[in-house]
DNA sequence: ATCCTATATTCTTTTTGGGGAATATAGTTG
DNA sequence: CAACTATATTCCCCAAAAAGAATATAGGAT
């Protein structure tokens, strides 16, 4: 129940969905991440926490930054399944197309060193 | 996206979760769950609410009595796979047992009308 | 070592959500 | 009609959660 209840938590955030569907097309790392939502980087980093504590993401790092990507579900069915089918859902969904449309766009190598 | 998120936050509650376990056995009218989930009656209409709105429940009045349902998931396909899964899923977790155990011993005609 | 950069962790504020008491509503019974 | 019953709604309280500012940490560059 607590583990279930986790997953439905940690996606009934709208900005947490956004982020598991653009760690669909691509692994990003937290300030690309934060580009596409315009949130404030520590808010990036709490909801991936919270994805992270659902077993939805896990992270590795990569020099400096931090890799954020979609696990394979095996920490429980309903990470599983869940994620399975949010592989085709909200693809039409407005807010998802458009950050989506955006991925290739943003790259880290543009959005650090300044 | 917003149904989808009116979905998850709907079940990411273990209350709400309970109801939807017991359901599945049988339709049931508001005292009947109050009962079992041992919370005050205007919590639990307030969860049938957010069930209801989220297209998991529906209600049909039986003279004083309201009997509410799961839906058939027609609202949307997050409905109709979430609720498919959960007849598999939580099936051996312990507070469903215990709920799902009792679901025979209460019945409308014991408890109101005192 | 120092400086810089990407991320994580506090801390505080504001908002959201669950819970119950009191009240309102609707339907039933006399 | 009045009295009663099951449910819904309103109100308020408190805890949880989301957001940002400031700070801490960790790793790379100089």
């Amino acid at each position: 129940m607590k583990d279930f209840v986790k997953v439905m938590k940690a996606l009934s955030d709208p900005n947490r969905v956004k982020i598991v569907k653009m760690l669909q097309h691509k692994a990003l790392c937290v300030c690309e991440i934060q580009a596409h939502l315009q949130i404030a980087q520590p808010s990036v980093s709490k909801h991936l926490k919270i994805l992270e504590n659902a077993g939805i993401v896990e992270s590795t790092k990569e020099g400096l930054w931090v890799n954020y990507h979609l696990t394979d579900g095996s920490s429980s069915p309903y990470v599983s399944s869940t994620l399975g089918n949010l592989k085709h859902w909200l693809n039409d969904d407005a807010q998802t197309r458009e950050i989506v449309a955006k991925l290739p766009d943003i790259r880290r190598e543009d959005l650090c060193k300044k």
